[in-house]
DNA sequence: CGTAGTGTTGAGTCAAGTCAATGGTTGTGG
DNA sequence: CCACAACCATTGACTTGACTCAACACTACG
């Protein structure tokens, strides 16, 4: 696994629902790029400034965040290892939010203008980087609505379920549930609530068997009845070729 | 005005954050297209549906939007004349939400394989296009902020600000404030917030003078007041080579 | 093995929602 | 051009989901 090249991840995300060629997933490898051991609340974009460097986390999570002027914070995205963080500014100036480390872990770091050459130059990539970055729009609009018009239970259970869905895709869950990198804090700044009621919505969707926890692992004791009580429908996902996969 | 190219406001969109040379844009208005009247509340997308056409309002505004189970609805973004509104579609089979237009209006249709073969021939169209939906995918991420973690005032506020900055850089507002071309009832599932309460926070921000009301006109007596206590800043909307224009 | 960060629980408060009635606008067809 | 009908805005009274404050328990890591 260590062994690995630490792109390896990143082609594996592209390819979930793009085709490509042996030379355009060697032209990816072959980005130039360093790797690195980030700590947790390590900022690899922040809001305002220039983006420099693609980052790709390899190990840990990230998350797109802002910080409001009362000074709450919202959590805006989990990106995932694999997950490229920058294709959101790639032709943008200024980044308008943060992203930062949840848990210490490794990044993968490739210079932006690389990236955007490869891009241009090849549009079998060019087009994968593209509908990667609508489909990381499309979870924005589902956060929208999950934050605008769902309850406290289903807005967890959602969240959860979406985190599930995608690990899985990635490999990176378990058989029945997963590990959940996020304090309750973190979780509630993810959903537009205060910890304490997180804290008592996870133990409602507990109590109604839907889902287990173990410390900070998640499982989902009946997938279907937990996907229905969260209202949760993989299609914004994009899942692509590999959609029947997915499934707990 | 009804005399121009149907398709200039989409090129005049383009050029809100990008240059183009007098080539792309003769290409852009040169895209096969047809102009159709659609009435209010008409869908221009189906959620679940494939995308064929891609649809820009030429007069009137449409929207995004998303049904829960529960039935409730959540508005995701406002599109305004000359915002091509299946970029966020380009490279997805399925759409993932609806788009709708808002009143009865007038938009073109450009068939999307044309737009596609477009943006992959001409790299500057293509990046516009692509740089387009990454502002979207920003706005998006500001809706999530504006409903997670901000109070009814500042959220409602915030829209009123946005749609004014936006209709500002296109042309289409007026000296001090704008058209609003949606009922409370609209408002409300744009910001997560039922319609008494949205009606309510409209009296309080009159009466704290934050904004002024005719009608379906909104105006603001104090701009920077207005900014300040809507907590906005335009940053998110990446309004580029003429940001200091946009300004009430 | 102590300390700082999390998680858990209870009691009280408040922002926003619900229900329901009334009043205004607007658009359409006679 | 008027009159109706449908839709939209407004207001009041009451309810509730989520927040706040505060205390205590756990647990992980140096």
């Amino acid at each position: 696994m260590d062994a690995e090249h630490p792109l390896q991840l990143l082609v594996r995300n592209f390819e979930l629902r793009c085709r490509l060629s042996p030379e355009s997933r060697q032209a990816l490898l072959d980005l130039p790029h360093s790797v690195q051991t980030m700590e947790a609340g390590s900022y690899l974009v922040r809001e305002g400034e220039p983006p420099k460097k693609s980052v790709v986390p390899i190990s840990g999570y990230a998350c797109r965040q802002k910080i409001t002027r009362a000074g709450t914070r919202q959590i805006i995205a989990i990106q995932i290892p694999g997950e490229a963080v920058d294709l959101q500014n790639l032709y943008l100036e200024t980044a308008d939010h943060n992203v930062q480390m949840l848990r210490r872990g490794t990044v993968a770091l490739v210079p932006r203008d690389k990236l955007r050459e490869l891009a241009r130059s090849n549009s079998e990539i060019g087009e994968a980087i593209f509908a990667k970055t609508l489909v990381e729009a499309a979870i924005f609009r589902e956060w929208v609505v999950n934050i605008g018009r769902r309850q406290a239970p289903q807005r967890i259970a959602h969240i959860l379920c979406e985190l599930g869905f995608r690990l899985k895709s990635m490999g990176l869950a378990k058989e029945y549930g997963y590990e959940l990198p996020m304090t309750q804090e973190e979780l509630g700044d993810a959903v537009g609530l205060t910890p304490v009621h997180v804290n008592r919505t996870l133990k409602l969707l507990v109590a109604e068997g839907l889902i287990e926890r173990d410390k900070r692992s998640v499982s989902f004791p009946n997938w279907q009845k937990m996907r229905d009580a969260a209202d949760f429908n993989e299609r914004y996902l994009h899942p692509g070729i590999q959609a029947p996969i997915a499934n707990f």
